[in-house]
DNA sequence: CTGAAAGCGCTTACAG
DNA sequence: CTGAAAGCGCTTACAG
């Protein structure tokens, strides 16, 4: 293995010297610079990032903190996943997994000093993780939100959001929207679920129906249910908004075997999934497609900024998902 | 923050014999011990992962080396990652995952000495990673396998799989059974796509009918263009075999929109893939799950066994695919 | 069974 | 502009 030793001997210099010119700290005479950047080419030599981490105490090393998400295979999670690791990449850093879904083994793993900083998962309303990190001492940024507004995260723009889908079903004459989203079976409620909700309430608001919500699991048989319940229950409804990735299949499937029309009888558009997903449905589903991998890069970015001080860095954004019409939509009966 | 100097002065040892109880590499009377133990505690002590790095050369990371998966969002992908994640950890490692399209890059990053070994994902028949890796002296593990057989590797067993197919679809009394496989524009192939070839000759060889292989992209529009081919050119099939997770809805939806009756003129299987895709689609299709979070797990586990020089660990495993009998498969006509 | 000490390969005040 | 040296927090022969 070739050391900053080897390469100090080589340019007849001392290894601070390489140091210098190998992180830009220090103004270094040009020939010097160019004796060692040879010496480092020839050699084809490459800082050991460990003894750089340890020296430095600055591992440049992310964790990526999520609770199992091989159970929910959802089309989302994989974008938001390479959206920070490409976004971390880009900038020098590396980003470990990190599958824990107890606090006391995350905070074990925090001790152990692997991680400059972290980014968090699936948050929820109210997250013991946040505390953990806190009392830690690590910088962290979240992909989602807890009710305090001011910590760092990013976020879907589920108000703006809502309020683009229920403008474009107001467009085909929409006047009963109904809301699907999604219900965790044991756990608790992720944070989107209730700004979801808000947003809802706020954009029918002016249609002057009352508001009609269902939560069912993130699964077919979760969006079966809920075609029964609109279908019998809230039978008035003409359109639908559902945030539940993993129904939206078992929601269109629902309706059709209860013999009504896509969008006939019901117009669906899915929200804060992707493109592909409403591709595979029949018919093709209009979505709101989210921002994943967008916001998997922006989480990594925020916590580098704070990490490495960049003024005036964003610590907060909020980007709408975009949509995406299919066939899904169409003139209210 | 708290040292094993604070720890050994605490217990009035050695740090020496602090290391030694912390790993277990020596000795060390009970007393000792305890005394030790008790100053951990009372200190909330944890070692530090980075110094324990640099002092024993060993990080104790692992790579996941793997293409831009952002692009294709397969519902296996997170599975085989999160299935590698937990390995790792379980095992005491962590996982970084190195999103990489050029060698160069990942030759640059393995020589910063950041992990112990590395995972690929997406192998092709021939892998210029795989050179890469031997010159760098970097154990590890495939996910999916080369040209060469002897490598360590953990794969889904295509052979079994696919034969498994054919032999479900002769119990219905088909005898035409095509096959749709995926076509990666640009991309070198991955090696599944010969490996299933061949399998699928072999098993259809007894049926006494030519083979027919359709290769499209693995998504909606491949999906639709495989089934014209399939109605149009290849008439006479009366059930088909799909390795192309992607184009799975898009194959439904042709054949339907063609007016062609699912399972009543083609019965469809989609191997290597997910439960949950399957129930996505109408009619529900008859899946092969894919082991894709026991291979993750096991790759993580072959490499770890390589570097830790377990013996007797098998270097490669195989795992057939499940079936998972839904709608789509019925007699042959 | 325990300890003193070298060493892992860097960074970073400090001195000149 | 450059260097000598301490130090990051561990592990690991080596000696006793």
């Amino acid at each position: 293995m070739v050391t900053m030793r080897d390469v100090a001997a080589r340019a007849n210099v001392s290894i601070a010297t390489v140091s210098f010119v190998l992180n830009g700290t220090k103004r270094v005479a040009p020939e010097t610079r160019a004796r060692i950047e040879a010496a480092i080419e020839e050699l084809n030599y490459r800082r050991n990032v460990v003894a750089r981490a340890l020296a430095s105490s600055r591992t440049r090393i992310l964790a990526l903190v999520h609770p199992d998400l091989e159970a929910r295979p959802n089309a989302t999670v994989i974008q938001f996943v390479m959206g920070a690791a490409h976004g971390a990449r880009e900038r020098g850093y590396d980003l470990v997994l990190w599958p824990v879904n107890d606090d006391e083994q995350m905070s074990h793993l925090l001790a152990g000093g692997l991680v400059d900083g972290a980014l968090l998962m699936e948050v929820r309303i109210r997250d013991s993780r946040v505390a953990r990190l806190v009392a830690a001492g690590v910088p962290f940024a979240l992909i989602g939100r807890t009710e305090d507004d001011d910590l760092p995260y990013v976020d879907i723009d589920f108000a703006t959001t809502i309020h683009q889908a229920v403008a474009h079903l107001r467009g085909f004459g929409h006047e009963r929207v109904a809301l699907v989203t999604q219900r965790t079976k044991g756990a608790p409620e992720p944070g989107r679920i209730m700004r979801v909700e808000s947003a809802y309430r706020a954009a029918i608001a002016p249609l002057g129906h009352p508001p009609a919500v269902i939560a069912v699991e993130g699964n077919s048989a979760g969006g079966r249910q809920a075609a029964r319940t609109l279908l019998d229950g809230f039978g008035e409804h003409t359109a639908v908004i559902l945030v539940n990735e993993g129904a939206s299949a078992g929601l269109a499937k629902g309706v059709r075997a209860a013999g009504r029309a896509i969008p006939g009888d019901l117009s669906i558009i899915s929200a804060a999934t992707t493109r592909e997903l409403g591709e595979m449905i029949e018919p093709e589903l209009t979505v709101m497609a989210a921002p994943a991998p967008e916001l998997g890069r922006l989480a990594a970015d925020a916590l580098i900024d704070q990490l490495e001080g960049v003024p005036d860095a964003p610590p907060r954004t909020l980007l709408p998902c975009t949509l995406v019409p299919g066939e899904s939509v169409g003139p209210a009966r």
